[in-house]
DNA sequence: GCACAATATATGTATATACATATATTTGCA
DNA sequence: TGCAAATATATGTATATACATATATTGTGC
């Protein structure tokens, strides 16, 4: 469905205003499949996203500072969330030695093992519709548009 | 900022895959841009998205059903995002004579009047970054995404 | 060395969303 | 007509976000 079916609106300022709806749009789109996927698990995508960024540290603790740094969500409590995974056992954290403002944070076995379980399925149904080509278009606009 | 800088991540599995995330993160940069904007006139920007679906009415009510038909996010709850607007004044709402399930919902004077003090400055400072050509490429691409 | 600024994290409040469920009303059909 | 299914809306709960503020710790300039 074109983005005027979906939002039964016809008019807009101008193609980028209504490529800046699109955006909104599609993103929605996509989050409701994220949830949905992700519900199986029992955790968020922001909660994914998080250990993912933790196994992707290689046994390294991370700071709170640095999640944040690297989560979609840019203004997100990283420490709300850590705190959620902590009370499903999916990370662990201890005071940082050095500093003692931070945190260490890391991903546990458990942890590990559900990112196994998912495995690569996320997005597998999302990648069918659009070429290459396109998502390479795509990509180099996007950040074009971010400035 | 390409998005690899933005998010430090540098392996994606596919360009599509790339593109989903920087679909999100775009999305994410963009209602940040709107949250501050509405911020100075009080309102989110779902309750604005709200207040623009009644004024195309143009005096015909709305019902509940029919705003979330018309809202970015689908599966919202009118209901509580048009309390907020009626305690502000900014919309109205009575008992619809003909099915007496449904709600009428009527933007008010002062909610014409603060859409009009908004005027149609959101997004002034978004548009400058990408042509016209590439906003249509976007939107044809992003259509295509949603298959 | 010490006072004060900067930094890292935590938390309170308001907003919004998804989902499940509850309630009221209308529709449809036997 | 009467009763069950469908529909429209409201609300309770859990999650997440932005922002402001609080607290603890470190760094810095004198």
């Amino acid at each position: 469905m074109t983005l005027e079916e979906e939002i039964k609106q016809t008019k807009f300022k101008s193609q980028t205003q209504k490529a800046i709806i699109n955006i909104l749009f599609t993103a929605g789109w996509i989050g409701n499949d994220h949830h949905r996927f992700f519900k199986k698990y029992e955790i968020s995508s922001q909660q994914f996203n998080i250990l993912r960024i933790l196994r992707g540290q290689n046994e390294n603790p991370a700071s709170m500072g640095l999640l944040q740094g690297r989560m979609l969500d840019r203004m997100s409590n990283a420490s709300r969330l850590v705190e959620k995974l902590k009370q499903k056992g999916l990370v662990d954290r201890r005071e940082c030695k050095i500093d003692r403002r931070q945190v260490d944070v890391f991903i546990t076995r458990k942890g590990l093992d559900l990112l196994d379980e998912i495995g690569s399925r996320l997005d597998d149904n999302l990648v069918e519709n659009i070429t290459n080509e396109e998502a390479i278009t795509l990509n180099r606009i996007l950040d074009k548009f971010r400035g």
